[in-house]
DNA sequence: CTATGTGAATTTATTCACAGCA
DNA sequence: TGCTGTGAATAAATTCACATAG
């Protein structure tokens, strides 16, 4: 909207366009303080700035790539992770005959090296690897000082309390449309 | 736990294993009509085939992926959808270079065909084309008549009240794990 | 004794209704 | 007049506590 040159939105509208209602918009953004104007709406830019601040997208994110197989190599040549400040920054595997080679921009380094993250300052990585070797990998990123985790492993991880791990499993996905679905 | 052997499980282990608590695992399971042993737990098998039950996932489904890129490949070759019960029984691109040729035993068909879906009995579909051809799409397999649709394209995506649509953007999946993280 | 299932109590979320500002 | 922000009212979800079944 704002590349649109639109100024200003109400909640009525974000709300129709969310499949949501005015009411809900209102209060919610009122818990973080209430940036709208009366009798106007939200101004956009302005609402996606303090949108990204409460969700802390307002700053660059570096990001690692662990795992450089099919799966991994469709996150590389991903786009879409910059409209959300993601860099990534970083890819990693064990297989020496990827080692080495580029991939968009992005060197594959030696995964026995992920110590290294804690000093590159990233705190965020991706893992795409096969699923028994997911969790070591996870220790390993963990160790290596990282915060946030999100597993494309079709697998549950542990890790300590503090580093937040987000799991995409596809299958899972899928698996919730039936229900949702008439009576075939 | 089946597969390993054990009979039955207490809502206590279960919370434990889902993080979450025990009233919360006994209450959901009781909203469905209960299905435990007072004393024992629940049978591992028996709560298995529950749930499978109320999440309509005790039949085979057939599903139908458009997109046979970088993405979709992943898809073709991805084995975790068979525990789920999930098929994929066929495949489109309008790619000529890919039409005739075979991913993991699925025949890659022309995409202008998708309306055979109906007559195929397929109703569930996995849209991974790129971003400005999902809406078109996703007509297609609507018109085809698709009920149930997982979409990978970054977009989203509108149909009828009565087709339930998935949409799965790994950057926005990626965008949640700042909130969570401790000040970096 | 042990662990479920469920009404009741509590907490949380959603919806309403309207005062107040541009 | 139009739309936000927010207390109050309503609805929903979670937690508790315990009767009851194996």
């Amino acid at each position: 909207m704002s590349e649109e040159g639109q100024q200003s939105i109400s909640s009525r509208d974000l709300a129709e366009l969310l499949g949501a209602n005015p009411w809900q918009i209102r209060k919610d953004f009122s818990y973080f303080g209430g940036f709208g104007t009366p009798g106007v709406g939200y101004k956009v830019e302005k609402l996606a700035k303090q949108i990204n601040k409460i969700l802390k997208l307002d700053v660059i994110h570096k990001a690692a790539l662990v795992g450089v197989g099919n799966l991994g190599s469709v996150v590389l040549a991903y786009p879409g992770f910059r409209i959300y400040g993601f860099d990534i920054a970083a890819a990693f595997d064990t297989d020496s005959k990827k080692i080495g080679r580029k991939i968009n921009n992005v060197m594959i380094e030696d995964a026995s090296n992920l110590w290294m993250l804690k000093r590159r300052k990233i705190y965020i990585a991706i893992i795409a690897v096969p699923r028994d070797t997911a969790q070591e990998t996870a220790d390993a990123l963990v160790k290596a000082g990282v915060k946030g985790i999100l597993n494309f492993s079709p697998c549950y991880i542990t890790a300590p309390r503090k580093v937040k791990v987000i799991t995409i499993d596809i299958a899972m996905d899928l698996a919730r449309l039936p229900y949702y679905m008439p009576a075939s």
